[in-house]
DNA sequence: ACGGATATAGAAAGCGCTTGCTGCTCGGGA
DNA sequence: TCCCGAGCAGCAAGCGCTTTCTATATCCGT
């Protein structure tokens, strides 16, 4: 019925072990059967057969991607940037590798079952992207899965995420503390002091960098960490809209507004508006990544870029061996502060 | 080294055939030899090799979904919907399905290359989505591809994208005729008579669909069909920018730009901005798809909504056979039309 | 208490491919 | 002319799992 690689050894008068070896290009062959191989691959319509070759070989062509939610930009930018640098090389056999995002959902018992589909699968490599989840088991377990993974010969590399402990992972890092300081100093240094911030879910990595980079910009300046200044929230535009109508809530005088990310910026904006405030001019509000729709809202938003595409592809590579890993096995990966139209002077 | 079938049998001191039977649960199991065994499994911590599993029973547990581009929204709440109605479903062995996304970036030979792949991966299913390549030789290719796919029984569903004739894929398309049709003939309610069309890039269904729609409305109204006011471009944000400055200066007196989506219509309110043009109070915007960002817009954007998340979710349950596929193999699914602060009467 | 269902476990034959090893052929140096 | 080594191709042994078929208990009705 389907036809396998004796169909094609037999139609091209060779052994099953030529075939294959033609197929793997690693194994010399001479010219003139290679190509009676390849016509006959070409005339069956022969397709190799995955498993049987993993099976066999002990390795697949498969990577995974995992992200946390497909659907905002972020994970999709870099998905997109790593999987080019992935799916275009050649593999194993045949030619290509299969490069497959998984989307967790910010769930972290999805994270876990789609690093064991993903070992099961045996995996040539898996890149994580995104923030940890920062609840003690959880992590454990991930540790654990990574260095089985390891251990199996899976390439592991994490992307805009940090390093994980105790495992032979290769981390590239986005420097959020850093860049939240940054972006909290230019509107400290522009007159604010009374800032509101919107960050994102508890436990998870990014949130807490971000909001301890805000903090530091904040005790630098002496200003008291007002606990009721900070709202907890998801890292999207419904919950931007409804954190910045709770701090409006708490404290009418606010002069700005810093959010978890750009979507929660963007929601953040529209409460404001809808409250009656200007921006920049009543209320200022900044975001973080740089997200492509960024500079086209209304103000153009103040934002730190993080280097999504660059990152992703690098780690692409490094997933790859295409790129030696960087020393130590992390490095970090900083973002640039773009000041726009969405922060000025507080009027008020 | 790796632990196998055969330790966990041994192990359990039962067969390795029974062990298999425990763990693919369709063969009576005595329940205390079926808890010895998973005792077992997990005192091992044993993974099941996928490639041997799925060789032996000629069929893999892994499902792809393909999109033209990971990055946009559009696709990544498509390709969410369908993972979470696919993922958390029990497979065949071990219990979870692998559900993975696949970026062709629009290009055609990805494309292929990506269901050569999944074909050789033995996939369980398949899912395309966003409108098809209108290029006849890679649509016959394609369609050869899918046949192929069929036979080899992976299910096969289309998801926003049109039937493929002569071929056993289920299709589950959009209505972007009727849509477009709908939102242009709101657009001559209000008294526009001179619009401009950003199409997206010739050569896709959904492209020409859309624009179809757009002139069977202006025909309807009597309204030759000047074709300098149709500019083609990509979908994104920038397309749209560019596009729009160009429809200026081929008629600075436009009244209306309608465009291919919703990120092209942002960016072609950004360019009427710089303009000095007024939204819609010298120009009226309309966009297509109603992603999150567009009701956040300023103004916010008058479009058609497309159910992304349903058509996906429901799009994912027929290609687990969870749900019968419509009569014929084939549904439409309508967009609706949301009027909002971008379209107004022209005051010009 | 006996025969035949019925329920459960095992033996073994592959699934389609890779790869270590063996074997043949041919060319060239001595 | 002979021998050795390089170059190529084939043999066959698995890779780890599923599944058919067979075997052994177990249990029921009569």
């Amino acid at each position: 019925m389907t036809v396998t690689l004796a169909d094609v050894a037999a139609r091209a008068q060779v052994s099953p072990a030529t075939v294959s070896r033609v197929l793997n290009g690693n194994y010399p062959v001479a010219a003139s059967t290679r190509e009676r191989v390849l016509r006959a691959v070409d005339e069956l319509d022969y397709v190799l057969n995955g498993p049987a070759s993993a099976l066999a070989a002990a390795t697949s062509d498969l990577v995974g991607i995992l992200v946390h939610d497909i659907a905002d930009p972020f994970f999709g930018i870099m998905a997109s940037a790593i999987q080019a640098e992935i799916g275009g090389t050649g593999g194993r056999a045949g030619g290509e590798r299969l490069a497959v995002v998984c989307n967790t959902g910010g769930l972290p018992e999805r994270e876990l079952t789609y690093l064991t589909l993903l070992q099961r699968q045996r995996a040539a490599a898996v890149v994580l992207t995104g923030g940890a989840v920062e609840n003690a088991p959880h992590a454990a377990a991930v540790a654990t899965k990574l260095r089985k993974l390891a251990e199996a010969g899976t390439r592991v590399v994490l992307c805009g995420r940090p390093p994980v402990v105790d495992t032979p992972a290769i981390a590239l890092a986005f420097d959020n503390r850093g860049g939240a300081r940054q972006l909290t100093e230019h509107l400290l240094g522009l007159g604010h002091r009374r800032l509101g911030y919107i960050a994102g879910p508890e436990e998870r990595t990014t949130t807490r960098h971000r909001l301890e980079g805000h903090r530091a910009a904040l005790a630098a300046q002496g200003i008291e960490d007002d606990p009721r200044r900070t709202v907890h929230g998801r890292y999207d535009r419904r919950s931007g809209y409804e954190a910045t109508l709770e701090l409006l809530r708490r404290d009418p005088s606010l002069t700005a507004v810093v959010a978890a990310n750009d979507s929660v910026a963007l929601g953040a904006c529209a409460a404001l508006r809808e409250s009656g405030l200007r921006v920049p001019d009543d209320v200022s509000v900044a975001g973080f990544d740089d997200l492509p729709f960024s500079v086209d809202a209304v103000p153009s938003l103040t934002t730190v870029r993080l280097p999504l595409a660059e990152a992703g592809a690098r780690a692409g590579r490094i997933a790859m061996g295409r790129e030696e890993a960087p020393p130590g096995g992390m490095a970090t990966v900083r973002g640039e502060l773009m000041v726009r139209g969405s922060s000025g002077v507080p009027r008020r």
